[in-house]
DNA sequence: CCACTAACGGAACAGGAATCCCGTTAATGA
DNA sequence: TCATTAACGGGATTCCTGTTCCGTTAGTGG
């Protein structure tokens, strides 16, 4: 018999809550379960018990982000649509706390399974969420009908991401809009066609 | 009085590729600095002495790396020489071994200080390898002159480090050669000069 | 309202990683 | 060749993470 009420609810809530505040303070290196008990103020086995690692407790955590991302925008213009993810990709990513976030879950999946999966899923429904921009884009006759939507949504996001990691710059608005004209142009010019198979 | 001969460099060498080879073998999370000095057939103290810690470890390794990476493709043609980029980086990333490493130090360069510097150095290196092949396509009258030649070197590596960081998708040649097309399609189209200032 | 039991939590325990101590080895320079 | 000392290495020690045990709390269904 399972117990999704009350106390199981909350205690998952808190969790995950004191999970979030632990990585944006010490990183992903250097969570420890016992301390998100602590701030969480559940008891140290009950983590251990319903999560049982670091990558399992991620996996859940980016579940819970999934639910709550944001809808794609609605512009009318491709152009418009590009930028305006782009842009939000780029404050996501530079914003300290979910910035944070994002950093230790990727690092995550590339050491735990569960994490990777629930990381993939994430980015598949983000893509997915997107996606309609590009292909009522094509509708409108803007670009070739052959056009993969789901590369140019990732297009947009890959500099941003990229430069995260390799360097030490800042996220700004310059950037994100370069990604957007960027990725705007590529598909114009027809890279994001579907090689024949 | 420092004493870089001999013994010095030989445990250095030995305990960089044992950690290599631990890291592909368990990854970053499981990456042990005792399992490493078992590996290099040198003492644990040794290696917590003078590392001292998993990033400072990877931020040498980094170092290490830096020096024996492959110098850029002069086919004469910027699609040519971007394609080449492509598939270098690609096969990289894809092969099991330097794929591993360079999730690995990715990571570590998310957790630590040391690493993250070494990380940022590996990446201007590269970046700086590479731009010449912008800058003589410039010179040619083939992309506006004020074209931010690192800006285009990066964006040929950033779709494949979103791919493999984001999704499960194995990183193939058309994956490289699509953004290498993406990228000369955006250079054509003036998306990468830098912005007045 | 009560019996049942899923889920929680404190405390003791176990295992392993990081540190410290100190004797040994081998570069270095005269 | 020899004195000096940087650097190494084995072993004991400390500290901390994760597990286990078992009593307690509080949802759930009747």
């Amino acid at each position: 018999m399972q117990r999704p009420g009350g106390r199981t609810a909350r205690v998952r809530t808190a969790v995950l809550k004191a999970a979030e505040d632990a990585l944006v303070e010490v990183g992903f290196a250097g969570l420890d379960l016992g301390d998100v008990a602590r701030r969480a103020e559940v008891g140290r086995t009950t983590v251990y018990r319903r999560w049982g690692s670091v990558g399992a407790l991620l996996a859940d955590l980016l579940t819970d982000m999934a639910e709550q991302s944001l809808p794609r925008a609605r512009t009318g213009s491709l152009a418009e649509d590009l930028r305006t993810n782009a842009r939000l990709v780029a404050r996501t990513l530079a914003d300290p706390r979910q910035g944070a976030l994002f950093r230790a879950v990727l690092v995550a999946a590339t050491c735990d399974r569960d994490a990777a999966e629930a990381l993939h899923r994430f980015y598949r429904a983000r893509v997915e969420e997107w996606a309609p921009c590009v292909t009522e884009a094509v509708d409108r006759g803007e670009l070739p009908p052959d056009t993969d939507a789901a590369e140019v949504v990732r297009a947009v996001s890959a500099p941003l991401y990229y430069r995260m990691l390799t360097t030490p710059d800042p996220l700004d608005e310059v950037t994100a809009d370069r990604a957007a004209a960027t990725t705007l142009a590529a598909a114009h010019a027809g890279t994001f066609r579907r090689p024949v198979t």
